[in-house]
RNA sequence: CGGGGAGUAGCUCAGUCUGGUAGAGUGCUUGGUUUGGGACCAAGAUGUCGUAGGUUCGAAUCCUGUCUCCCCGACCA
């Protein structure tokens, strides 16, 4: 069978990963090292993303702030573990004016910063610095920050949306009186982002705390959201980490307690981003490129105008746009493709951008007064023809159980290339068989110089420790 | 950042070994026939051969630097 995207997931899933972006029109790569350029049509998902994520945010009573992409790197020098970690990644500002020497430009060596800027990689430091100042008094607690920004990290390979220089996220950075507060924030948080994935993404995904060695640097505790993506790896798309007192007491983030003590605040801090891109592209588009869940679908319903000849093609675009005018009405996002293609080239298009549903009207619909859709998901075997009030009846919920049915597809997905190890040897045995997916295994085997030597050997490492199953950790390859 | 591969028309790529002045398929434009799961015919447009330098009478082709991408690692959301 002919697919839309060579090669198919099987043949080379990284090639495929690249070419159902290009396909469909969400991104490329930039002239600029390691970034991506964002087109319209991702944008818009992950647009959608963020409204949905901002209300949920909003929901937990963190308000929305702006922070400098710049960081004074004396800032950096404040907290030694979380130095250590980002060292590596760092794109540094260094001059502030250029010049032209025979024709090419040049930084100004007289123009050099005394003091050298970090493109943010994350924004602890810039927003500690500044709690630190408008934090007071036990009465200025909880205080719930949050801002969608961009973030740099200078990585050494690079996958457009997976790892890029250059990501947009959310960073939510908050500070509390107790550490039984900041916990249940971390826990909370985690949980907006287990919720958001399976009613929003359609996405399943495993809540667990990170092993020590894959923490945060500079937190005591790190959660995470791990998605299986369709060759079996896991990617770590929302993090929320327990702080402790790291940061307040290397930014001096102290209030005065109801009882007139003077005491570090508890922070935390929690993110996802466009890494959640990645979650849909390779976790559950197929062979004919992307399948977007209605709700991040930027067009739900894509109504597409058959006609031959221009004999009745006003008639039949009329009769679409009527049946988008009452899909709006009903609140769904709905768009006639009325360009002038091939009806055959446009439903490839819908097909590869993935839209959940693609409604056909030709004569034999017009005439009928009737309609075709086709769900995204299912294919050409989904087919139906009805009356445009039957399908006005039921739109709604034939979305809904699109949603649901895309999550429980990957969910059991990901539960068939799940398996438990009770020793470490029969994980060992798994993986040497060519087992791609996660291995869920007792934590004690996870301890000493064996495991590591089976970790090293596979390409395999610790994911989490499952919040159903902490006594667990999931190993498997990752992005 | 180490190892490997690649950059030639919008896209996929041939041409590079053996230097002689730019090709195919597809897409695009125009006209016509078509039209419900990837149509066909005809005509047409399209290139600093990634980039900078070097060798040469002559460079897509040889040499050097450099940038970007892909794959496998090490590092990471």
């Amino acid at each position: 069978m002919k697919t839309a995207i060579t090669p198919t997931r099987e043949e080379d899933f990284a090639q495929w990963y690249q070419n159902v972006i290009k396909e469909a029109e969400l991104a490329e790569n930039s002239p600029t090292r390691g970034c991506m350029t964002i087109m319209p049509y991702g944008y818009a998902i992950w647009e959608l993303i963020q409204e949905e994520m901002n209300k949920r945010i909003k929901a937990t009573d963190t308000q929305n702030t702006y922070f400098p992409a710049m960081i004074p790197m004396s800032f950096f020098e404040k907290e030694a573990e979380h130095v250590e970690g980002f060292a590596k990644e760092s794109a540094v500002i260094t001059h502030y004016r250029l010049k032209t020497v025979d024709g090419k430009m040049d930084v100004d060596p007289e123009a050099k910063l005394t003091e050298p800027y970090i493109l943010r990689p994350t924004s602890e430091t810039m927003i500690g610095e500044a709690t630190s100042r408008w934090i007071q008094s036990y009465r200025d607690l909880p205080m719930k920050l949050n801002q969608w920004a961009n973030v740099f990290r200078w990585e050494m390979r690079t996958r457009i949306f997976l790892r890029s220089a250059e990501f947009l996220w959310q960073e939510g950075h908050c500070a509390f009186a107790t550490e039984h507060e900041a916990m249940a924030n971390v826990q909370q948080m985690l949980h907006v982002y287990g919720d958001f994935s399976k009613e929003i993404l359609g996405v399943y995904s495993t809540l667990g705390e990170k092993t020590a060695e894959e923490r945060f640097p500079g937190a005591r505790h790190t959660f995470t959201r791990e998605v299986m993506v369709q060759d079996g790896k896991a990617l770590q798309t929302g993090t929320s980490h327990d702080l402790g007192q790291t940061f307040s007491k290397s930014f001096n983030i102290k209030f005065q307690s109801e009882e007139g003590k003077e005491e570090f605040a508890y922070t935390t801090s929690w993110g996802i981003t466009t890494r959640m891109m990645g979650d849909i592209i390779a976790g559950l588009a197929d062979d004919d490129g992307l399948v977007l869940p209605p709700k991040i679908a930027p067009h739900q319903v894509v109504i597409l105008p058959f006609y031959r000849g221009d004999d009745r093609k006003d008639e039949i675009q009329k009769a679409c746009l009527s049946l988008k005018q009452k899909l709006a009405d009903l609140g769904i996002r709905a768009l006639v493709d009325t360009t002038d293609a091939r009806s055959s080239d446009k439903m490839w298009k819908w097909v590869k951008k993935g839209a959940p549903i693609r409604v056909e009207i030709g004569e034999r619909e017009l005439d009928a007064g009737s309609l075709s859709y086709v769900r995204r998901d299912i294919g050409k075997e989904s087919k139906e023809t009805l009356s445009t009030n039957d399908f006005l009846g039921k739109i709604d919920s034939v979305l809904e159980a699109m949603q649901t049915d895309i999550y429980e597809k990957h969910k059991a997905f990901t539960l068939d290339n799940t398996r438990t190890a009770k020793k470490l040897t029969d994980a060992e045995k798994w993986f040497k068989e060519g087992f791609k997916g996660f291995v869920l295994l007792p934590l004690s085997e996870t301890e000493g110089a064996a495991f590591e030597t089976v970790a090293e050997k596979y390409k395999v490492s610790r994911r989490c420790m499952p919040l159903d199953k902490p006594d667990h950790v999931i190993i498997a390859k990752s992005y």
